[in-house]
DNA sequence: TTTTGGGG
């Protein structure tokens, strides 16, 4: 049996969700709650912080929304706090303080004071994540009452309980078969922007690859619903439940631009029971191949097909100095020109002459492009630095010539396939290059 | 026994 202790001078009554609404002096409310959605513990300036999401059978409006409660944790020890990896699991909360907050109810737990909770599964017969007590009797449903992690050294509990706990995963049972319940649109054009503006985002993932990076920490590359491939380098003890074809929810991350997963303290990376909606879409949904970015070049050489792919970091810290031509992949993340107006230049041979503002190239010279583009590796995505490719090959762009560059519509096309060629989430470069000293050529190769 | 910090 659990150490439980017999709750003699407690008694609780467990509140609906929808019943907790009086702010008051006094931490009076007990709740069950269905985990929707969990920070991992992290430390702010004073506190140790979880925020999660809770819902209940009295969180569905009858127009069929579901309003979730904020919980959030307060404690003075990182051990204190709940962590909350999955999902649908139940958290049992002693002594929450309502109040509002931003316009929506929040539940305090402060652990400091006199608060507690309990974490159950949410689905019988399925193994807790990070169990804090052993199943003793080894018995197939132990955990189906009994919490697989609590705060403090011991936790009590009444015979009601079993009840509520059997009724609370019945109904999230059935609610997660019928509807996504977390957030599963997720729009590219939004993640584009936070990346750029440098905020935290969310990501619907699968993971397609997880390599041993050292002794703490896997390189783990997921593909997501908005069909990009993202890396990350997780630690193993804070995420220790990942597997190959697993869809999980990235709460709150920041990439680079090489869609690099930066985690914070407070990221947390969540799983999903087998009978939620959003897990068979998410299974379905997401391609399981490891490479899906798209080819928007060719090799217009025979021979140079047969060719194997250089890395980038070899090409330019340890390239064979017998070689001058080299196949690469990459992604471009950005044109380095100032403005499309410096994209062609007029070379003599010697120097390069600036267009701006010109029609014709000066007598002697003739009209190249003369673009910088920023790539970064494309399959050995664990190099992140960037490095310059040079693009003057006329024949690049089948359709965009250096020679109409006077003209506003060929700057119109030319953006078009600019845009294509340094969509970097997307699509991939396959290219000859050509070295001279050390700088990189594209050579052999054609825009399709 | 507390007033934190909350999408951080």
């Amino acid at each position: 049996m659990p150490k439980t202790k017999a709750a003699k001078k407690d008694h609780y009554t467990y509140s609906d969700l929808k019943d907790i609404n009086k702010e008051s002096e006094d931490d009076h409310y007990h709740f069950y709650g269905v985990v929707i959605d969990a920070s991992f513990p992290y430390q702010s300036e004073k506190r140790y912080v979880v925020t999660c999401k809770v819902a209940d059978p009295s969180s569905v409006t009858k127009g069929g929304k579901l309003n979730v409660v904020n919980v959030v944790f307060f404690s003075k020890s990182f051990e204190d706090l709940p962590i909350i990896q999955r999902v649908g699991d139940i958290i049992r909360v002693h002594r929450a303080k309502f109040q509002h907050y931003n316009d929506s109810k929040q539940l305090n737990v402060n652990m400091y004071y006199r608060s507690s909770w309990c974490l159950f599964i949410g689905n019988d017969n399925q193994a807790p994540l990070e169990p804090k007590v052993e199943n003793e009797d080894g018995t197939s449903n132990y955990f189906s009452y009994t919490p697989y992690n609590f705060s403090g050294k011991s936790f009590t509990q009444e015979g009601h309980e079993q009840k509520i706990l059997s009724n609370l995963k019945k109904w999230s049972k059935e609610y997660f078969s019928k509807n996504f319940v977390v957030q599963h649109e997720i729009k590219r054009e939004e993640l584009d922007q936070a990346i750029k503006d440098q905020k935290d985002f969310d990501l619907l993932t699968k993971i397609t690859v997880i390599k041993d990076h050292d002794q703490y920490s896997n390189l783990v590359t997921f593909n997501d619903t908005t069909g990009q491939t993202w890396t990350a380098n997780l630690f193993k003890r804070k995420f220790p439940h990942l597997k190959v074809n697993d869809v999980l929810r990235i709460k709150s991350c920041s990439a680079k631009e090489n869609n690099n997963l930066i985690l914070s303290a407070h990221s947390n990376i969540l799983k999903f029971f087998s009978f939620s909606k959003i897990e068979k879409h998410l299974k379905s949904k997401i391609s399981s191949n490891t490479h899906i970015k798209t080819v928007v070049t060719k090799l217009t050489t025979p021979s140079h097909k047969k060719m194997e792919v250089t890395a980038l970091k070899k090409l330019f810290f340890n390239p064979k100095k017998t070689e001058k031509l080299f196949r690469s992949q990459f992604c471009v993340l950005k044109v380095d020109n100032k403005s499309i107006e410096d994209y062609v230049g007029a070379y003599d041979g010697k120097k390069w002459h600036s267009m701006k503002g010109k029609k014709k190239a000066p007598a002697g010279s003739e009209l190249k492009w003369n673009i910088k583009l920023i790539v970064t590796d494309y399959k050995n995505q664990d190099d992140d630095k960037a490095y310059i490719v040079h693009l003057d090959d006329n024949s690049f762009f089948k359709d965009v010539k250096p020679e109409n560059w006077h003209k506003t519509n060929e700057h119109k096309k030319a953006e078009k396939v600019f845009n294509q060629l340094t969509s970097h989430r997307a699509n991939y470069v396959d290219a000859v290059l050509e070295r001279d000293k050390k700088n990189y050529y594209i050579r052999h190769t054609q825009f399709k």
